[in-house]
DNA sequence: GAAGGGCATAAGATCAGATTATGGCAATCG
DNA sequence: CGATTGCCATAATCTGATCTTATGCCCTTC
């Protein structure tokens, strides 16, 4: 049978005290409670700790060279306790984040800039840049806490994006037709997305490209994908430039904004649901539910938001 | 509330295994005993420690810092565990002996050449000079773990040497008159103390001196004490150069023995009882046990001896 | 969609471990 | 000295921690 580590911190109460009586009245118990404690460790080591004598107790050598590891023990077990104290009060911890790019520049930025301004705050927060499919990969593969991730609204035939983790609904944003500021006149009073049947047009890379695949086809045409790039600079870029038209959602115009291109709102273009994702559970840790927190606060007022999602029949327990 | 360590220990297991079902399998439990555990770490800390997810479990933040501290208290449970079996085993260990002259010289040594010759022991004996009363003295303060002495025999009168220590009898041996070489045959046939009443005496100076003056005494004469030294060479040279006769017990004659002295057994001059003392409960310390032990062998054959004397109602658990 | 693996929860059962009560020894004090 | 006090060991209970048994739910996999 291995140590009793409990009887080791035990005896390192009696030996500091000086008698089994005093270590007794130390740990609020009663002396034949440590007796027995002390013997039980007498005999699982076959060894005597302690010479009893009238006036307390003196270690033997065994006694000695275990109190050596019993103060070792309580020294690691008070750490321990230091340790998980300042990571729930928040005086320590890192959280992983990843976000797609425009978040990235925006949002993400802002929420941790008020993190920061809190007093005795030491959380280390490292950012990744990911969209939304290798976020949520991060998340599952345990190299990110959390996802800030966007999903197109109304989209009810896809997969659900996350499926088994815990969604925290941050914001909507609009989704905005670009043109060349040169074409603004042309393309004044409402639009429909037929109208742009015949343009060339620039696509992401990544799930926003199937999806306006999808709504251009609803819409009765087959777009004329001319450029494939997810930048959002770059898409400005090349729409100012009258090569292309596009769509980017409100988050990467906010980033960046080329004043040679002109934005449209389009019936047809429907928005984006910003979201963070978290493993079921990691929502209760601190550092963690912290960065969630300010990242729904940030986003106060910003577009419609709602309470965490249920998460889907977590295994976690609750800690009250 | 502190950190229970054992929980601790059940933590480590768990990650390390990879899941609670598997920790709950590596140390022969159920997987609810182990739930609990860890639920229960995790209510007193306030904090989350695993993400449990159905492939398992992965700690977090705080899970990981516990586990650090988790593998310390391991490794020094484990090196507890190993120290004190080698203190067992005596692979290692100290024992301070404190010894009368003669003893040290004679008697000591020829203990301690034994237990060397006994394969893997690596005790480490201090030794100690120290007349009777001191050596129980230094028993008393904890510093010295054995202490050899002797004992007037028939002294009965006298107050026991260690009233509360344990008592080893290890052999008697003899006190013998010294006489000068050159007035051996002057002392021819059975002699008595009060044949020497006119003599000039050499006495020691403990307790030895009281006990001859006393046995004078009852042979009806004062002693001229000319002389007073406990060192048996001096002894010996002084009564060699014939200016003065003294007594000595046997182990002084055995470790110094002076050419030109002669030695004559007297009726009346009782010899000594050499014991092992030790405090109650030390005799079961496995080194201070081999050390008697050793002791003893060491005297089989010359003299009486007896088992260990009862010590006086020790208040030390038996060990079995 | 059936099976398997993993975790949480509830309800018993049991054993460790704490308390109360008592006795004996040693040291201290009137 | 005898009485008192402090210390430890032991025995006998008793309670509460904790381990098990018995389920249910979820996810993943085939």
């Amino acid at each position: 049978m291995a140590i009793d580590p409990r009887r080791l911190l035990i005896l390192n109460e009696v030996v500091e005290a000086g008698s089994i009586t005093a270590g007794a009245r130390r740990l609020g118990w009663t002396q034949p409670a440590v007796t027995s404690h002390i013997q039980a460790l007498e005999q699982s080591l076959g060894v005597p700790l302690l010479l009893r004598h009238a006036s307390g107790v003196t270690p033997t050598e065994a006694g000695l060279a275990l109190l050596n590891h019993a103060k070792a023990v309580a020294a690691h077990l008070d750490a321990a306790a230091a340790e998980t104290a300042e990571l729930k009060t928040l005086q320590r911890g890192s959280v992983r984040l990843a976000a797609f790019p425009s978040a990235l520049a925006t949002l993400v930025p802002a929420a941790l800039a008020n993190l920061r301004q809190v007093e005795g705050i030491g959380l280390e927060i490292r950012l990744n840049e990911a969209e939304p499919a290798a976020a949520v990969d991060a998340l599952a593969q345990n190299e990110a806490d959390i996802a800030v991730v966007f999903q197109h609204e109304g989209d009810l035939s896809a997969p659900e994006l996350a499926p088994g983790f815990v969604h925290w609904p941050l914001m909507r944003e609009d989704v905005l037709l670009l043109l060349p500021q040169t074409r603004v006149r042309q393309a004044a009073g409402p639009l429909n997305l037929a109208d742009f049947a015949d343009e060339n047009w620039i696509f992401g890379r990544s799930r926003c490209h199937d999806h306006l695949v999808d709504l251009c086809h609803r819409a009765g045409f087959s777009p004329r994908i001319k450029h494939e790039t997810d930048d959002y600079v770059v898409v400005q870029a090349l729409v100012a430039q009258g090569l292309a038209i596009s769509a980017l959602p409100q988050s990467a115009l906010a980033a960046h904004r080329h004043p040679q291109v002109a934005v449209r709102p389009l019936a047809e273009l429907t928005g984006h649901a910003i979201t963070a994702v978290c493993r079921p559970g990691a929502d209760s840790v601190p550092s963690v539910r912290a960065v969630l927190d300010v990242l729904r606060a940030a986003c106060r007022g910003r577009g419609r938001q709602g309470p965490a999602q249920q998460p889907p029949a977590t295994r976690q327990p609750a800690l009250t």
